[in-house]
DNA sequence: ATTTGTCTACGAAAATATTCGTACTTATAT
DNA sequence: ATATAAGTACGAATATTTTCGTAGACAAAT
């Protein structure tokens, strides 16, 4: 959204992403803390990244006090859904219904993730009459 | 599966597979032909990516006219399921139910996918009890 | 006050992915 | 037989993404 272009995210600015969208606005050395969780990533490599991310006008900054505090400025669902539709076009040619089947059948869904998708198939019924 | 270590498709190398898994094995030029109705792509930049490909098992050819007919050696659905193990991770943090439930509310499902749908949740729900 | 640690800025190397030109070979048409 | 068209091989230029080293500023600890 926004009258901006928008500029898919790559893999790496994407696990940068993850960890702001789960945890608030942070720092550069907090990114960086969990992404080593996965895999060492060295300090300034995070850092450059956040750097660029600002610049294209994914991240924003606080820079009141030295150690600077990063934040989101793309929203999560928003994000997911554009990078969902590029993702359905590129492997699964574009058919959803293929994606989520596969999806379904690949990660044996919990009892109370099929009653949700139950209810959402309901939901969606009931709005088709 | 296979005992071959999995090298991830990039997105130019999956343009190449959907036409030889929708269509079946073809010639460079043929390939080349259907990319292009999408956007521009010289004739030997296909021809490069093929031999690439080649090189690294992803597709197979037969060499016997001189006008090479090449071939997937990679299954679709398996492909597709690792991608989507991968986008699953970079994308939704892993969780495929919200991956499910966004694909579903951004693509206006018809009734019979819906059942579709339906008749998969039954199936499990059977083979849980 | 001097050392030590933490932070940002920045350039640039390294790794990947994409694109194509050129050379050479082999058919095909004149 | 000769020119033209269509193919493959291959090197290399571009573009993009990822990674990090180094320098300089600033604060904290000794």
């Amino acid at each position: 959204m926004k009258s901006k272009q928008w500029i898919k995210p790559t893999d790496a600015e994407l696990e940068i992403l993850q960890v702001l969208w789960s945890h608030g606005p942070c720092t550069v050395r907090f990114v960086n803390g969990h992404l080593n969780v996965k895999k060492r990533v060295g300090y300034t490599t995070t850092l450059k990244f956040m750097q660029i991310m600002t610049e294209k006008n994914m991240l924003g900054r606080n820079k009141k006090s030295r150690t600077h505090i990063y934040r989101p400025l793309i929203a999560k669902e928003e994000t997911q859904n554009l990078l969902l539709d590029k993702f359905l076009l590129n492997a699964f040619g574009g058919s959803a219904m293929k994606l989520v089947m596969q999806a379904l059948g690949n990660h044996q869904p919990t009892q109370e993730e099929l009653d949700e998708i139950k209810a959402y198939i309901k939901k969606v019924e009931r709005s088709q009459k």
